[in-house]
DNA sequence: ATTATATAAAACCATTTGGTTTCATGTCAA
DNA sequence: TTGACATGAAACCAAATGGTTTTATATAAT
């Protein structure tokens, strides 16, 4: 199966501060929904919405055990966070790649001045 | 100044497709808001918009020559995303951590098999 | 069998979001 | 100085978001 039709991305789901507490409880171990929501000052039936985006993220699962719904965290969705992120990584990490860039494009970059240096 | 009080927080503002489009431009190089405009099929003053956001998460910043405001991409919040993203890391790289965390969670772990391992 | 528990589902609501259009303003060019 | 251009700002709008309350259903416990 594997729907693709997702209205909820990863970039979405963890973008709500509350969802993101979930994720961390849930990476420490998997719990059921009541036992989630007991962290928070807003209602189970708010929880159970966020777990629904969640879950149509694919970051956590649920299993019906007894009355309970064991929810888990799933890890894999953020990979793509991570590679989308590695892109920028050069940005903060390398920069020398600023001066990479400008050679590619063609610009001279004789005038190029950095923070703090002097122009001339 | 560095204002405080910021209404769109980093993981807000990348939650959006067409700003992390937008970012991605400016990421290249610096351009002015028509220019950027020019590369979606909604108004500038959408566009506009997101800059603000973005703006207002400290990822991107604007300066104003003659009629245009260039704006330039930031990547100093970024950080704090990866930050988070390394927390989660332990998921998908380290599987061995699972053992401990069962170890450490006083589960005997004696059934536990990881996928492909010989349990001895 | 009855009651309490755990969740699901639906209706509702205020605010935010992502877009639009319209109007105003500053700057460059002829 | 008169347009044209680039942006800013405001009013407006539909849909999405993040919450609520109410009602229903399945399971567990007594």
């Amino acid at each position: 199966m594997s729907s693709s039709a997702q209205k909820h991305d990863v970039f979405q789901a963890i973008a709500d501060p509350t969802r993101r507490e979930v994720l961390r409880l849930l990476a420490e171990k998997e719990r059921p929904i009541s036992e989630i929501s007991a962290h928070f000052p807003i209602s189970r039936t708010a929880i159970s919405k966020h777990l629904h985006i969640l879950s149509e993220a694919e970051l956590v699962s649920g299993k019906k055990v007894g009355r309970e719904k064991i929810y888990h965290f799933q890890p894999e969705p953020l990979a793509k966070l991570k590679q989308w992120l590695s892109f920028y990584e050069q940005f903060w990490n390398n920069k020398l790649l600023k001066l990479k860039h400008i050679v590619e494009d063609g610009d001279d970059g004789l005038n190029i001045v950095e923070k703090g240096e002097k122009s001339k």
